[in-house]
DNA sequence: AATAAATATTAGTAGTATCTAAAATAATGT
DNA sequence: ACATTATTTTAGATACTACTAATATTTATT
């Protein structure tokens, strides 16, 4: 069994291996946990001996199968608490991740079984993200960033990159949500802001904001 | 914020209050927590000097209003979680306890408030026992423990004294649940155990088995 | 009241998870 | 190639929780 930190750390470790490549640097950890590169050592090489990660000094570590396993169902369990938060218990999407955080290492399988059953099999938490099956995988989806879209194309929003509390409010106020139909009206070149529009509304934003919005395109 | 074990102390000192009267000893608290005497004066002297508990060397302790209020918090999530589990996942009465023991201690009072909304603001968990509001206050209910029962005497199933499983998959098996009327038809002098009606089945229990029976009486 | 037994506390140790400060290694720029 | 900078690791300290063994206190027994 595994302890609250060693699972949040695989948990963090799962997710910087999808975007840098060959081994996840002590200092990426520390700045998605927030804590200190020195104590991202001492539990990297204690997860090292554990078999869940393999670790050489100064070169970064990699999850192992095993690792990955544990990872990925710790992300399934967060992912369905969330959509039991907001489908269920109807909390606004951008107040789920924090309590999510707590609920995803709650131990008991058949729990989440009965969950996801309950939840009727969700493929996707709240903010478009996929939910690993019992064996940890998980479905590639191709959806692209709103920002990589040209003028005239369209598509509709599956899920966003960030999903901090401020932006998930932010698109709110403007009326953007889990499919929401958005058209490219107009693209500046220099700064990659956008013209879009959004149902019946049309509205600016900036690149920032079209680097975390995933759409679907057809 | 109180820690996982620190909630956990203050709601075993809380039930045990309820059966020693003027303080609760050391022992009491290692032998229901299963856990050394040592370890409980540890954490007792800190408690204490958080103030959520009064504490004098050799002489037990007692919960101080705080103490109180925390831990009728602990239980009334404890419960809450219960009848989701048995209500909502269909989980038996008899598994749901150890996972509630976790979920008891995830903190948001947006969550709880939520999850009570959605219950539909239940007054007695899945094993009868009462669920404090969220001020700590419990409703005084007037049950008796079938053992007190004589013969001829009537009642209603209204919750059970433990709650572990074999002891709930026995009374599975004898079909007594909440809300069954009972009624004794026989008592046996010297060991107190009983012949007993339940619905139309007639069954014979011991002492041991009365004395965790509650019953409603008219 | 003295002794024995039960109960409770303290002292010292260990495992987990963090931190700061110092040292080691790797990467970068001239 | 060498100096500077950035990154990473180690050493040593702290907080939390629980343990064993030794000591102190209370309670029960004769
Ligand atoms: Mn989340
Ligand atoms: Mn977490
Ligand atoms: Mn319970
Ligand atoms: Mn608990």
């Amino acid at each position: 069994m595994y302890s609250l930190a060693e699972e949040n750390y695989l948990k963090t470790i799962f997710h910087l291996e999808k975007e840098c490549e060959g081994g996840v640097s002590t200092n990426a950890i520390a700045v998605k946990m927030d804590t200190k590169p020195s104590s991202v050592t001492d539990m990297v090489q204690k997860l090292a001996e554990k078999e869940v990660l393999l670790y050489k000094k100064y070169k970064g570590t990699q999850l192992t199968k095993t690792g990955k396993k544990i990872a990925a169902n710790v992300i399934r369990k967060h992912r369905l608490w969330e959509v039991f938060l907001v489908e269920i218990l109807n909390f606004p999407w951008d107040e789920v991740h924090e309590i999510a955080e707590q609920l995803e290492h709650v131990k008991s399988d058949e729990l989440i079984s009965r969950l996801d059953k309950y939840l009727d099999f969700p493929d996707f938490d709240p903010h478009g993200d996929p939910i690993p099956d019992k064996h940890g995988k998980i479905k590639p989806s191709e959806k692209k960033l709103l920002s990589d879209l040209e003028k005239n194309q369209r598509g509709i929003c599956v899920g966003v990159k960030e999903s901090n509390s401020e932006f998930l409010q932010y698109l709110d106020k403007r009326k953007i949500a889990i499919g929401s139909k958005i058209k490219v009206l107009g693209k500046e070149f220099f700064d990659g802001s956008m013209m879009i529009q959004v149902g019946r509304n049309q509205l600016f934003i900036s690149k920032i904001i079209a680097d975390n919005i995933y759409l679907k395109t057809n």
